[in-house]
Order: structure tokens, then sequence, then C-alpha cells
DNA sequence: GCCGTTTTCGGCCCGACTGTTTTCAGTCG
């Protein structure tokens, strides 16, 4: 939404990163990226605020944008000294400085400076939606405003006149309020649903011709700040007012005759943008984004002598491509390029390399590898949970049951055996449509022990190993305690390796770039776990685990039927991860999966 | 503040919507 995505690109005042008490002496690396990608982001609004150059600004932006899809640690470049940072495009020697400061002291001497100069809480008031850095100002010098409580008094008061007309005023009020239902990005996993509900709906609206869920969720973003929406039509006007009046939407932001804002009834904005239909692929790529892989595209069309914009490709006015996005890919002298990977995050390069991934496709995955039963803490049988896998087309199921929850009330071992018999029992009976693999999921101590008992670790067919408490250690710590648990012999894969849950926990610490490394030596894998509330790893970090040549997983950490679906969040993840089907143990078939687990059990 | 096989200075993506102290600037995607 408008202010959630404000808040998230601009000023990144919510955005999930640690508290600066949670960074002590050594930092997450790609977590430290985002943190100073937030700090950048700050100091581009109070240079805004401060009336500065707006090219400033946006340099500020672009840097951040910048760290923040980078996936090698900001530390790790830094090692290099500002030269390194300075070959990094768009971090020059002024913000190298910025980014050596900060690791060495916490904090960006110019961001701390202008914080001095401006009220507390100007940059939640710029992030109403419709307060830009000049209303702000105003408001402030002539009002006093300095937060979001003086602003809601003032624009209450008749004072705000002088300033504002009554509509601007009624508006911010009614935005003000918005904000406390739309504290956060919105997790894909629940975003996603809701998006193409709506979609069916925009779909059926008289006129429309052609209708795409783009933005974000078309590109997998881990979390969605608002839902974008392309419509082709002939009659703009009447598709527009038709959506606004759709049951869904609670607020009508804005309104034109190409373009309307909306949010629904929980703060979430929706964006819609009509194009002719000869224009849709155009549109599709306009409203796809990202904002910095337009920017790049229309620098391209530029160079190139031609004009990019949502309407097509122009040369001196004419225009050549425009109806898909192959033919508008084609015109800039480039492939198509896959919305995942679309960040400028170095997909031109590789497009112009002719080094593009075949990004792994959901229809190649044959089978689920972690899953939990009612035997653990899953909500529905063993049986049901084959019945759906079945019903999804796999070929397998890992059932991951909790290790230390089996028999709870008795001894684990023999449930574990009569968990076997049933899994047994049911291959037979499903005549191995899906094969169930009888599998664990055991809690990595924190000292690296994996919690469970040495009889069911032999015998298990497969052991996940993961992190669900004593949360937070120290980097160095962390690390050496997922280090151990991978070198266990039982271990095969790391399982959800940050932690990371949204709303509750930042991800952990580590050093991923070694963890990888040792799992790839080892010939262990790594889970991608697509449960809405984990995708974990995050982006960087998967990034980096595809880069590292390890084997990975994909996981929807299903504990119902229903969480089987999640599946398309997984290889949404994976896809942003540049992960193609190679690696991927999930694209294998059964039976070369047994092969790879049973050529890790001999070397043992 | 960044960047450059046309430039170390003078540019910096493109278009839509809102409201009017402002017929453009401010704001946003």
């Amino acid at each position: 939404m408008i202010l959630r995505r404000f808040l998230h690109e601009k000023s990144g005042i919510l955005r999930e990163v640690p508290s600066k008490d949670a960074l002590p002496d050594g930092y997450n690396q790609a977590m430290s990226n985002e943190a100073i990608a937030q700090q950048l982001l700050e100091l581009a609004e109070l240079t805004d605020y401060v009336g500065d150059s707006p090219f400033k600004s946006r340099a500020y932006r672009q840097a951040a944008r910048t760290l923040e899809t980078l996936q090698t640690p900001i530390e790790t470049l830094a090692e290099g000294g500002a030269a390194a940072l300075e070959a990094i495009p768009g971090i020059g020697e002024a913000i190298a400085e910025k980014i050596l400061a900060y690791l060495h002291t916490g904090a960006i001497p110019k961001r701390e400076q202008l914080l001095q100069q401006v009220p507390r809480g100007i940059l939640e008031v710029m992030a109403v939606p419709g307060i830009g850095a000049k209303t702000a100002r105003q408001l402030h010098e002539r009002l006093g405003v300095s937060d979001l409580q003086s602003l809601r008094n003032a624009l209450m008061s008749s004072a705000a006149s002088s300033i504002l007309g009554a509509q601007k005023r009624e508006r911010l009020l009614r935005l003000v309020e918005l904000k406390h239902k739309s504290q956060r990005r919105t997790p894909l996993g629940f975003a996603l649903p809701r998006g193409r509900e709506l979609l069916q709906a925009i779909q059926q609206l008289e006129g429309v011709e052609n209708a795409l869920l783009g933005g974000s969720v078309r590109r997998m973003h881990e979390d969605v700040g608002d839902l974008d929406y392309l419509v082709a039509t002939a009659q703009s006007e009447q598709v527009i007012e038709a959506f606004v009046r759709l049951p869904h939407i609670a607020e009508v932001y804005s309104q034109g005759a190409n373009r309307a804002q909306a949010f629904l009834s929980d703060g979430l904005q929706v964006d819609l943008k009509t194009v002719p239909p000869q224009s849709w692929g155009a549109g599709m790529l306009y409203i796809t984004g990202s904002k910095a892989h337009s920017i790049r595209l229309r620098q391209r069309a530029i160079e190139h002598g031609l004009k990019l914009n949502e309407y097509g490709v122009w040369r001196s006015g004419e225009c050549i491509a425009s109806d898909t996005e192959e033919a508008m890919y084609a015109a800039l002298g480039l492939p198509w390029i896959p919305p995942p990977l679309r960040e400028d995050a170095g997909e031109f390069e590789a497009a112009e390399e002719g080094r593009l991934p075949h990004l792994v496709q959901l229809a190649q995955i044959r089978g689920e590898l972690q899953s939990h039963s009612t035997w653990s803490d899953g909500f529905n049988t063993l049986e049901e949970m084959a019945q759906t896998a079945a019903a999804l087309g796999y070929e397998y199921l890992a059932v991951t049951d909790h290790a230390h929850m089996l028999g709870a009330n008795g001894d684990p071992m023999t449930a574990f055996e009569q968990r076997r018999r049933e899994i047994e029992e049911l291959n037979e009976r499903l005549n191995g449509r899906p094969y169930l693999l009888n599998a664990i999921e055991v809690n990595i101590l924190a000292d690296g022990t994996p919690l469970a008992p040495d009889a069911m670790l032999r015998t298990a067919q497969l052991v996940l190993a993961g992190v669900h408490d004593d949360h937070g250690q120290p980097p160095e710590q962390m690390t050496q305690r997922l280090l151990r648990a991978l070198e266990h012999p039982a271990v095969d894969i790391l399982a959800h390796p940050t932690g990371r849950r949204y709303g509750k926990r930042p991800a952990n610490d580590a050093d991923w770039a070694r963890i990888f490394e040792r799992a790839r030596a080892l010939g262990k894998a790594v889970e991608i776990n697509g449960y809405p509330t984990r995708m974990d790893p995050p982006t960087p970090i998967a990034r980096m685990l595809v880069e590292s040549g390890a084997w990975i997983t994909l996981g929807t950490d299903a504990h119902a039927v229903r969480d089987l679906q999640a599946m398309e969040l997984a290889v949404g993840l994976a896809q942003r991860a540049w992960a193609t089907p190679e690696r991927l143990l999930n694209t294998r078939s059964r039976d070369a999966l047994l092969r790879w687990l049973s050529d890790r059990r001999s070397e043992r």
C-alpha cells in the first residue's frame, strides 16, 4: 500500500531488521546490508525534508536498493576498503565513506547530524500518503507538527486550513487512521490468495479484456506492500468506476481515467492501472516492476535512442513494440527476463551475456520434503497428508514429524516404530502413490547436538535438523552450532536455516557462506522453506545458498493438508534466488532421491 | 551523490492524479 510501500521504499521504518540494540559487535552479514540500507533510506528522507538536492536522496535510495539485493555481506566487501565498495554500481566515494563509518561506529554521521535538525517524528509524518517533504516542512514550520499525534491534532483543528484545503485535510485524517491497520508488509503467502480472489472479481468487470496481478506478487517477493493490477480495456473509465465500487474496496485514495488507488478494509493497498489492449505487454512490464528494473530498462531505451513507457517502446514517436513482454524486451535487445529476477540485481548483465538461469518451475517438483502429521504437531493424519500429496501429483512425501514429540507420553522409539509400521502399511495400500518416507525433523540444541535417540537418527530414512529455540545467539556461536549439526553423520538436511518468522523474530545471524560451503563439501542439503510465515532463508541468503553449489531441498513445513499448497511459495523463493532444477532434490524422481539418500548413508 | 567509447560537468525514467497560497507543483508508483 502507499503507506507501507512508502515506509518500505523511502524510509524503511517498518522493515524487519534487528533493532540497533540487537546489533552488537558482530552483525549478521546479509542483515547488516539491510540495516545499512535502512539508514540510507532514512538519510534520503531527511535530505528531502531539509531541501537538499533531490538527486542526492535519489542516490541514497538507489544505493539502499542495491544493498538490499546484494548477496555478498557488506563486511566482506568492506575488507577491500573504500575502493571495493565503490566498485558496486551506485556507490561512490561519499556513500562508501558512509558505509565504512556505519560499520566502524554503528552510525552514519550525516544522518545523525540531520536528525538533530529535524523534529523527532517527522519521518512518520512523511510516511502518511500524500504528505511529502515540502508539506511536512510547512506543517512543522507553521503549525508545529512534529509527529503523528500532533499531525492528527492539527488536521482536526481549523489551524491547518491555512495550509491545506478541506478535502485534503479530510483525506489525510482518514489515511492517518488507516496507518494503524497497515503496520507491516504482508507475507506473500497471505497476499497471494487474496490477490487472486480480487483478480477474479476484476476479470469479471464489464469491458475488461485481460487482467493481471503484477507487482511484487508476480515477482514472488517474500512480502508485499500492495496488490498491483493491470487491465487491458478499451473502456478505461467505466472499468475504473466499476473497480472502485467492488465490495472489496473500503477506501478510494485516487481515481482517474487510467488509474485508481484504493485500500481494502484491513489497510492493504490496491492499485489498478489500465492500458489499451495493444499495450498489454508494455503494461505488464510496467505493472510488474521492480522500480529499479524499470529504471534500468528506460535508461537502456534512451541509450538506444528509444523511449520506454507503459504503452510501448517508441522510436521518434512511432511505437515499435507493445503487445507482449517478449516483444518489449526484444526491442531493447534483451531476452525475456522472468519476473522473480527483475530486481536490477545482475539480471541485465546475465541477459546480455546469455547466462540467464532456467529457473526451477512448480511443475518440475516431484515431491514434498518437509511435512508433519498427527504423530507430532500436525492437524491431519498420515493418510490425509498422503492423499493430498497424491492429488498434487507427487511421487513422494517425506513425513518429518518432530522427533521430540513422538510418543510424548511414553517411549519415543516405540512411537517411532508404530509410525514406521503405519507408513509401511500406507505405502502398500496406496501403491507408493505417493511413496511416504519415514523421516524426522530434529531440534538442534544450543551446542549443535541433534535432539533425538541415536536409534531413531540411525534408522530414519531422512533426517532434517533445524533450530527451534535458543535463537539470537551471537553469530559465531550460531555458526558453530549449525556446522556441528551438519557434521552429525545422521543429518541430511539443514531445515529453515535462519529461523526467521514474520512478526516474531528476525533471521538468526551466522556466517552463511561458511555453512553452505560445508554443506556442499559434506554432500548435504539446505532447505528453502516455503511456510508462509517463514520463507526461510530470506532472498539474499537464499541466493548465497544457490551460488554455494550445495544441494537444496524445498519444503512447505506443512502442518495440515492445505499447507502443502505452499510449495508454490518455496518455488518462488528459489526462483528469486536464481535456482535451477539441477541442485534441487525435489526435482528428482523417487528412485533418484532414494539413491541420493543411500549414497550418503553408505558414506557414514 | 553518481556517472561517462559522445561527457570529470551536466545530466539524472516516465507518466498519472490531486488540488488550487500553486493552472503547475507536489506526490506517488
